[in-house]
DNA sequence: GCGCTTAAT
DNA sequence: GCGC
DNA sequence: ATTA
């Protein structure tokens, strides 16, 4: 291919956070070739040696073939504009609103932004917020704004329980260089120091106009006594998660130089906080919403909430399937059950719960999947 | 033809 | 879409 | 129903 559209594929694979090569070797796990047939593909395989083992050759060529015939495809074009389609991707864009709810507002002839606002519709307090911050929310969360919120967030907790720890997961632990949100781990050294944290957290957060939004949410969880993983919900005074909109001072274009003052910019940026408020249609706002999680776990479960936090979704999901179906097992980002022996698996950190699970320790990046 | 990850509000 |  |  064109070097044109094999930098565009490049770009396009590793914002999806594979690491892209040019040049084939023992880890590469997938491979795209344009304009071959299967059996190019398969003998260039076979030349290459290294016998790869049960290669799955995925033909998209109905779409390719719609393009190169036609510039495009008319099943893709015809998706892409039509009112549907459009209305669909907008409303679901907002924080809080899903499949169900879109698809209930455009029976209603809501379409778009404005029409819901002049609709009288009633929001929830996510909605609202994921209206109010709709476009920075839409816009990509880079590496550098991750890494300013992470030191914000690191200022918070290491002022209301010295000793906590974070750690950045999501996608930003699997290498990827941008994401929709920033996710960090909070937890503690020593087992019961970390209760009563998140509340703490978020008041100091509020405290320094940090948080546009935020919702937490108490840790029901439990290990069972009697049967099986897991139990339904107690009230017990644990919060565990919770999901944030962060006012982010605009941080200027920096080089490795001074990581150190942006923290203190950022302090000072949101401290004079009695100025107006600026509305997001401000052309001149110097900052940005970006949507943030954060997760506090006793060291009793960090193992299971770093590996169940770090994602991604699908990978979670095929580990899961893994544990329940081959092994028997339930896997939660609390704990692992084995349903057979009836018994909870301790883990203390990652390694050890792949060896539970009969499996080789897969690095953050290569969980793209 | 069925089932497809698990847990929180 | 795919394995059972 | 929605989010992680
Ligand atoms: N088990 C399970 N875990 C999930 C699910 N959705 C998300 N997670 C876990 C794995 C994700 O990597 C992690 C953080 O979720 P995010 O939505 O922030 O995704 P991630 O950070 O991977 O990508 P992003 O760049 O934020 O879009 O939470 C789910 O449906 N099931
Ligand atoms: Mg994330
Ligand atoms: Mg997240």
């Amino acid at each position: 291919m064109g070097t044109s559209r094999r930098a565009f594929l490049s770009q396009l694979g590793r914002r999806k956070g594979f690491q892209v090569e040019q040049v084939l070797s023992e880890s590469v796990t997938h491979i795209i070739s344009e304009s071959n047939t299967r059996e190019e593909v398969t003998a260039w395989l076979d030349f290459q040696g290294g016998g790869q083992a049960d290669v799955l050759l995925l033909d998209i060529s109905w779409v390719i073939k719609d393009i190169w015939e036609n510039g495009a495809s008319s099943e893709v074009e015809s998706t892409k504009v039509s009112e549907r389609f459009k209305a669909l991707k907008v409303l679901t864009g907002i924080f809080g609103v899903g499949a169900k709810t879109a698809d209930r507002w455009i029976r209603e002839g809501i379409h778009d932004l404005h029409q819901l606002q002049n609709s009288g519709q009633t929001l929830n307090r996510a909605q609202q917020a994921g209206l109010q911050h709709y476009d920075d929310i839409n816009q990509p969360v880079t590496k550098a704004e991750a890494c300013a919120i992470e030191e914000i967030v690191e200022k918070a907790v290491s002022s209301v329980l010295p000793g906590a720890q974070i750690i950045l997961t999501g996608g930003f632990r699997r290498g990827k260089q941008t994401g929709h949100d920033v996710d960090f781990l909070i937890t503690h050294p020593e087992e019961g120091r970390e209760v009563g944290l998140m509340p703490k957290v978020v008041s100091w957060l509020e405290a320094q106009g940090f948080l546009l939004y935020q919702k937490t949410t108490r840790n029901t969880y439990l290990e069972s006594k009697a049967d099986g993983p897991g139990r339904p919900p107690s009230n017990m005074d644990r919060f565990e998660r919770c999901l944030s909109i962060f006012k982010l001072p605009k941080m200027e274009k920096q080089g490795a130089k001074d990581s150190q003052n942006v923290t203190e910019n950022c302090l000072q940026a949101n401290q004079k906080s009695d100025e107006p408020e600026c509305p997001e249609a401000a052309p001149d706002r110097r900052w940005r919403a970006v949507r943030v999680d954060l997760v506090v776990s006793p060291i009793s479960q960090f193992a299971f909430a770093l590996l169940g936090w770090t994602g991604s979704k699908l990978f979670e999901r095929e580990l899961r399937r893994w544990a329940r179906y081959e092994k028997g097992m339930s896997l939660s980002s609390h704990a692992l059950y084995d349903n057979n022996q009836r018994k909870y698996l301790r883990a203390s950190s990652e390694e050890e719960i792949f060896a539970h699970l009969g499996l080789e320790f897969i690095p953050p990046s290569e969980r793209n999947a």
